[in-house]
DNA sequence: ATGCCCCTTCTTG
DNA sequence: CAAGAAGGGGCAT
């Protein structure tokens, strides 16, 4: 497990054989070792305002998930899209994708903050404060 | 502001 | 295998 330090708190990340299969969104200050590898030059240029291609990640436990995931990467680097258009885009229903986004151990990397609700924010399994803070600053 | 419904997963029987 | 509950939502009262 490695720490990478963002503008707006410490995420950590850990994965084998070079495949990333663990993201988390810190809300205290805790944080292991910095480390140079994919994950945080990702990290890096991405809250430089750049975007890399993403690292190797973990494969999704399901199918399902795999089709959101490819749903979400869909999404420009500063829009955000309502839980509806993407279940009508994915032909599934709003409340689940809400359950395999909040399943989804990968956020950031696959965009799931860019996913809100149709009338507020919406929920993030790892707190508001970092949903409200990354689309604030994608919107740059 | 309630209530009921869509769909995928996880937990139990 | 069958049934029930829950989950970052939506739409109609």
């Amino acid at each position: 497990m490695y720490s990478f330090q963002s503008p707006f708190g410490v995420i950590d990340y850990d994965w084998h054989e070079d495949v990333c299969d663990t993201l988390i969104l810190q809300q205290s200050d805790m944080a292991y070792a910095e480390h140079d590898d994919a994950v945080s030059a990702w990290l890096s240029a991405y809250f430089s305002g750049k975007t890399l291609s993403l690292p190797t990640l973990a494969p999704a436990k399901t199918s399902f998930q795999t089709k959101l995931r490819h749903g979400l990467c869909a999404i420009p680097h500063g829009e955000v899209k309502t839980y509806g258009e993407l279940a009508k885009m994915l032909n599934t229903a709003p409340r689940a994708l809400g359950q395999a986004l909040g399943a989804n151990p990968l956020p950031i990397l696959i965009p799931c903050h860019r996913v809100i609700a149709a009338n507020h924010l919406g929920g993030f399994h790892y707190g508001k404060d970092w949903k409200k803070a990354l689309l604030n600053f994608e919107r740059e």
